[in-house]
DNA sequence: CCGCATCCTCATGGATACTG
DNA sequence: CAGTATCCATGAGGATGCGG
């Protein structure tokens, strides 16, 4: 049997960038196949782990797509295969960070039985907290499942190093309804700190991020 | 037969600004309808009309479904119903404009078949003209289909006015790929002059847009 | 006309099983 | 580990109907 491929039939044929993009990017999962590999390259297997709910055909079928789309692109590394983004889809994160931005007030109505990873703080804090600045450039380390993440802050703003070798002058300990609920505003420092959910040096926060309540 | 309403069957179910905010607008078609009620209020039918190739029953369900997620509300004007953003869903502007940036190399194809909307202008020629800066201030009109769409320049970029009264000192008469190509960095003006499909004071854009070639 | 609702068909998404 | 194959549920697209 011939199999006919039709990956175009559902495009919007506006003359327009921006439907164009939703065209290539603008099917389920693939928004979030990218925000997956933002922070680096990942397997397959940690892909599908990660995206909680993602059929493993459909995840091939994305992947494939966005690879034709030249927005990710396949490694052969020793390990096996790694999925990585090429330059023109690691820009990708100025439209996902600025959706991030805009869904904050969704994260008032807090975790429900939400999964979570770690990884997406490499994503959200430094898109929550844009404008954030400080000189001298300060490290702060938030622990949280039990993983590290560096948030470094200079001047030019806030981002996350995705592999930081050395260990960061302060450490909070946070959950993660913390965490996003301070960087989305959807909860104040005292609100976090009187629930007894952010133990470190909590002053800290209040020096770094002066709008964060 | 009771009627069950499943709108959340289908959430990424992440505690996750990003994917919360495509739980809310990620669906097909809703971005398109956010985006053409940006430069202003629209009529059912009117929408229907821009956004060529949706089911009327789809968009009657996408704008139950953004009414309920407070993106835009309904307004009865003494000529009928008009669909219009609230101050949430108007901050959609930015999302869009930046996935606008981002399918830029993708109007290097140039116009297939696709539909195009003079409409569309006024989000996209911000967003992909984003940087350009005059002082003083500049107005410059673009009769494109018919339509003219005034183009306005400061010290704080470019935006286009939906009503604009006075007509502008310039006045250029192009093609939609004409407009949209330059925008995108996809054709150079001497390509779009040599071609014929750029007619006025071309020298203008020049001075207006260094960045342009 | 305008603003939808209903009906039908087929493409796409989702879950599970299976394989080189 | 990195996918394919299969089957079922759901959503999209098009035509048409219908009350105001």
């Amino acid at each position: 049997m011939e199999k006919i491929n039709r990956s175009s039939t559902r495009s919007y044929r506006q003359f327009c960038s921006f439907t164009r993009a939703l065209d290539v990017v603008g099917d389920r999962w693939n928004l979030l196949i990218v925000r997956e590999l933002l922070p680096g390259p990942l397997r397959y297997n940690d892909l599908k782990a990660s995206l909680a709910g993602i059929a493993t055909n459909l995840l091939a079928e994305r992947l494939r797509s966005l690879e034709e789309h030249l927005i990710i692109e396949r490694r052969l590394g020793d390990t096996g295969v790694l999925y990585a983004l090429t330059p023109w889809g690691a820009e990708l994160r100025e439209p996902i960070a600025a959706l991030a931005r805009w869904g904050a007030p969704l994260m008032k109505t807090g975790r429900g039985g939400d999964s979570f990873q770690p990884r997406w703080l490499a994503v959200a804090l430094p898109a929550l907290l844009r404008g954030a600045a400080a000189a001298p450039a300060l490290e702060l380390g938030l622990q949280v499942e039990g993983v590290l993440v560096v948030l470094h802050i200079d001047r030019s703003g806030p981002r996350v190093d995705a592999q930081s070798n050395r260990l960061p002058d302060t450490v909070l300990t946070a959950a993660p309804e913390i965490v996003l609920g301070l960087a989305a505003g959807a909860l104040t420092i005292d609100q976090a700190i009187s629930a007894g959910h952010l133990q470190g040096d909590t002053e800290i926060l209040r020096r770094a991020f002066p709008a964060l309540r």
